[in-house]
This record gives structure tokens, C-alpha cells and sequence, in this order.
DNA sequence: GAATGGCCTTGATCAGGATCAAAAGCCGCC
DNA sequence: GGCGGCTTTTGATCCTGATCAAGGCCATTC
């Protein structure tokens, strides 16, 4: 009580946001110190291990997220077993479907991931009050609807070398956002293992394999451990994107 | 003049809006009887051939539009020309990427179609000063991005012979909003081309082709002219559907 | 009603990626 | 340090869907 009080008059904003993107880049932007203090006191961080299942297709959810750091993958099955990536989640992406009863996706930590968690119902009632909020979710989501729609032109339309050369691009481009973004050249560890990124890709885990390898022969990209990717000359990747 | 005024006190609706299915399940449901009779003040119905070109991919937008009747493709080129269609629009939907200076898809009328044009800034105003309006925006564009990733899973895990049959599948249960929901069968004429079906699904239009023909061989679906389907079980089509 | 030009269908062949199989790295663990 | 369980790499073969090619159907036009 006393050091929550003294928390709010030291700077009008909780502990826990003071240092967390989603208040800058993420959805917590659109709140103002009253509201993020308010919400906070629902909020809970969870540390998740790579692996973890955050939330399974057609299971009713009752929590929203925010990826404070790490890789989230959304994955869509088919009855037989078949997988298919349908989306990756960075930190500071909110993680959830607004107004869903139950998720279409299963949610699972590529890499160990922290979540900040919200309550279902307490989210939504933030959102029916505030517009501002809803409108950067919308902002979001919308975002996220250009990515699906470019990375279905990767799925139907690139041979398996593009499909490889687009995914390390993604990679390249989205994970290491503090990578100065002039630079040519990115390293990075790859969030996914080979099998993650077939199911990303729509191929097998042995022809992401062989053109990883083709990559490297190529000069394209060094790969100095089996997840560690470092990138030369990004533009030289980009061009095998087609 | 005093025609609008009529009008207005006749019914406090637009006379253009009053058979219009966007007031019902489009995004005009969210605005009160004063604000349609505001944004109808700039809107403009319009008629498109098929084929005709509404937006073009990274060109700047100046309008917004709902789909009144028809079919509307959105589709991405890579630079060889290799094309991917990305999403289809039917009756009622919201056609336009909200709050982009520039359009990230081509929209190409795919059959005759209505639209009903909106200015972009009129629009935009209307959304910031409404937010049940966005709200409304946000609820069609999470079902356009959830369709997106079930779309991802067809394109990226099914076998052609399974695409197709999702294809017919997604036109059969889209198209005719008016047919019974619960009759076994449907009859309706495809909107696309054997090439567009293609561009769909990521396959060329000689396996779309062939695996129509295997459909028919196999009589899940009866074609009855070149654009024109039976299917007698719906349930029998959505088992091919993987 | 013949000619033209779009689509569409069907056939023959080819090739890219899947599948099947085995060996090679990598890592934790005893 | 060596063993057992992994993921990854690489190789050999197969098969689905692409490509190349020809012909058919239909609507439009003269």
C-alpha cells in the first residue's frame, strides 16, 4: 500500500511499465498514467520456457498478453496432423484476439518468452471505455493483416529457396530491433527450429535444411552454430527473396 | 433540395441506404440515422465491369468504399509477375486499408460490381469522431485476418486436390448469403476465372482444371456450364477439404 | 455462318520438393 | 569421457503439380 502510493507519486507510472516497450511501440501507448495504473494492478508477468502452450485453438480464452520479449508462434493444425505457422509475435505485439469466446490459433512460446497478462474482461472493459486504446489495437491488427497477406504470396507463389531466403529475411528485419537498421549486415539466433520453420514455410524440415546449407554455400549467410545466422549483406539476401 | 429534405423527413434514412446491406451487417450499422444522412452527403454509388482496376498496389488511395454487390479480388504481384490473390470481398464488406497513405494490394472487380465510394478524409473523420464506427471497422478486419490464416493453412499444407475443394467450399458458404444455411446443396456461379482460381490457391490453372474435372468425375460437384457449380452435399465436398 | 479470340480441358513430359533412409553433430547426463 | 537421445544434414528415390503443347468450346463480330 504504502510503496504502491509512493510508486504512483514518484512518477505517476507503475514499476513494472516504466522500462517495458508496449508503453512505447505497444498498445500501453495509448494510456495515460491513471489508466496504466489502473490496469497494472490486474496485470501478472509470466516467464513461459520455449515450448510452453500459451493458448490452444478452439479453448476458450480468458487472458489477453503483451510479449515483452522473446518469440511467440500461432499455429493452425489440420484434423490429420498437418501444421502451418500462421503467425510470429514479437515483443512489443499484443498476443490475443480482441472479442473472441475461444482463440483460432494455438499460441506457443518459440523461445523463452515473458508475457505481461491481462484478464480478459478487464482489458475489454478498458477498451470499451477508452477509443484511443482500441484504435492502437486496431492499428495492430491491421498491421497484422498486411503481414499475413505478404506472407501468402511466400506461401503460394515463392519456390523453397525464396520461401528460406524470405524467412531469414523476416527474421533479419523483426528480431533484433535494436540492430542499427542501416547497418548491411545482421546476426542473429534463429527463434524457430528447422521443423518450426517448415511449418512457417509449407515444406518439409529436410528442404529447409538443404537450402539453408545452399545458402551457405553461396556465401549468403554463415551459420556459425546450428541456430546462430549471421547476415552479410542483407540486400544480397533480399534479392534471393524473390 | 427539397427532394433531400422530403426524404429526411420521411424516414430520417438516405433513400440510397435503405435496401442497403452494409446498414444492416456492414460497417453502416454502427452510425445513427443523422450521421448516414451526413456521410451519404459524399458517398457515391458506382458500377464496375469486371475486371476494372478499383485501387492499385502502392498507389495512394483517396477513397473508401463498401461492397454493395459483386465480387472484388485483392491481389499481390511479385516483380517476375508471379500473382497471388489475397483475399476476396463480398456484399457487405468494408473494401480499403484504413488510415494507409497507400494501398499494399491491387483490388480488381472480379464480377460487376456496386460500390458504394466514401472520400478517404470523410471517412476518417467519421471513424475519429465514432467509435462504434471503428469498432464495427475492428470486428471486420479480425474476421479478414482470421480468414487470412485459415487461408495460410490451405495454401502452405493442402494437397491441390484439397485446395480446390476449399475453394469451392469458401465460394459455396460465401456467395449466396440468401440460400438456406442448412440445405444439404448449392448451386452458384464461381466468380473467378480458372486463372484466378489458380492465383488463389497457388496452383496453375491446368491443375485447377484437372481437379475440378476430377471433382465432377467423382460427382461431389456437378458443372453445368463453365462458370456454373452444383454441389448436391455440402457435407461431401468440406470431407476433400482436408 | 465462318472467322476470331478468350477461356477451358486434356495429354505428355519434366522437375521441384516430398519421402524414405542413414549418418553426423550436439548436448545433457551419468 | 562416453553414452543415449535429440535435431540437423545429406543422400537416393518417388510423386505431385508445373510446364509445354494441342485441341475444344463458346461468344462475338463481320
Amino acid at each position: 500500500m504504502d510503496t504502491d502510493r509512493k510508486d504512483i507519486h514518484n512518477s505517476d507510472i507503475p514499476v513494472l511499465c516504466r522500462s517495458c516497450d508496449a508503453r512505447h511501440k505497444g498498445m500501453c501507448g495509448a494510456l495515460d498514467s491513471a489508466e496504466l495504473v489502473a490496469l497494472s494492478r490486474h496485470t501478472r508477468i509470466v516467464r513461459h520456457a520455449a515450448g510452453d502452450e500459451l493458448a490452444a485453438e478452439s479453448e476458450p480464452t480468458e487472458s489477453y498478453a503483451n510479449v515483452m520479449r522473446g518469440v511467440v508462434k500461432l499455429t493452425k493444425v489440420l484434423e490429420d496432423g498437418r501444421q502451418q505457422i500462421v503467425g510470429l509475435q514479437f515483443a512489443p505485439d499484443f498476443l490475443g484476439r480482441l472479442f473472441a469466446r475461444e482463440s483460432a490459433v494455438t499460441a506457443e512460446a518459440a523461445s523463452e518468452v515473458d508475457l505481461c497478462r491481462v484478464p480478459k474482461g478487464a482489458l475489454e472493459r478498458l477498451v470499451a471505455a477508452n477509443p484511443r486504446l482500441e484504435h492502437r489495437l486496431m492499428q495492430q491488427t491491421l498491421r497484422e493483416l498486411d503481414e499475413a497477406r505478404e506472407w501468402m504470396v511466400t506461401l503460394g507463389r515463392k519456390t523453397a529457396a525464396e520461401k528460406v531466403a524470405s524467412f531469414l529475411y523476416l527474421i533479419a528485419t523483426h528480431l533484433d530491433p535494436s540492430a542499427d537498421a542501416n547497418a548491411k549486415g545482421r546476426k542473429f539466433d534463429l527463434p524457430l527450429t528447422r521443423g518450426d520453420i517448415a511449418d512457417f514455410l509449407g515444406l518439409t524440415l529436410e528442404t529447409v535444411s538443404r537450402q539453408l546449407s545452399r545458402l551457405r554455400a553461396d556465401k549468403v549467410i554463415a551459420i556459425t552454430a546450428v541456430t546462430r545466422v549471421e547476415v552479410a549483406d542483407l540486400e544480397r539476401l533480399r534479392k534471393r527473396c524473390g
